[in-house]
DNA sequence: TTCATATTTGAACAATTGATCAAATGTGTA
DNA sequence: TACACATTTGATCAATTGTTCAAATATGAA
């Protein structure tokens, strides 16, 4: 009679199981990371993104720069300030906003060579 | 009189618009983009693609080590396997799951790095 | 063949998302 | 002060998402 408890347990590989259940990083922190990683998951703001990786824009600049609404790219910023990707500051009427991290550059870089290579 | 056409376009910063615009990528890539990072926006896809990163994995492994139902792994393998993200080989009843791309895990590094040092 | 296990699939549904619109707020100029 | 421009905000709504459940498919063993 045949152990019940697990399933597809007896074959090798299932050994690593537990190893990668232990390297694995906590939910918690897996949720940080998911977070961060979503914001680069909508097309607006991955426009929004990569305008910034090449130049400091203003909320207007970037409505023109990306053809979405002022309101739009107003909800979006919110979103990327919120998670801390973008830094902005005040200057007359106009807000400018820029990246906050160096990481996020690398990241725009790393998929747009990803689906480079691609096609 | 004012020109009225553009707006926040009088600012010397305003001037940037034109060079970031022709900069983007296109709206195809960009959208291109955007799906290959969708993938990561999720937290179960996250942690299948973490659990990955240390091991090669079955279906019912991954089920075992993310804690989610063997029908939610599988749906969400589908979606990565169709966005190309991880490659799998059948071996008797066992589908067995690895990354299929050196960016993945280069982008799980960075945004990890990103995620430690911002606490 | 029949049975057990592994995996995939499709339908259904609650929850979330992103855009739009209208209204409010902030700032500089006359 | 009043006015114009820049930005933000809140409500609404259609569209999308991820999970669950049940059923189907695939494979190997008896």
């Amino acid at each position: 009679m045949k152990n019940k408890i697990p399933i597809c347990r007896e074959e090798s590989i299932g050994e690593y199981v537990e190893e990668v259940k232990a390297k694995l990083p906590s939910d918690e922190r897996i949720i940080e990371l998911s977070e961060f990683l979503e914001a680069f998951s909508d097309s607006s703001r991955l426009k929004i993104l990569l305008a910034l990786s090449f130049h400091e824009l203003c909320t207007c600049d970037l409505s023109e720069v990306t053809g979405l609404s002022v309101s739009a790219i107003s909800h979006q910023l919110r979103v990327l300030r919120d998670k801390k990707l973008v830094k902005y500051r005040r200057d007359g009427r106009n807000v400018y906003y820029s990246l906050d991290d160096e990481h996020v550059a690398e990241i725009l870089e790393i998929a747009q060579k990803h689906v480079a290579e691609r096609e």
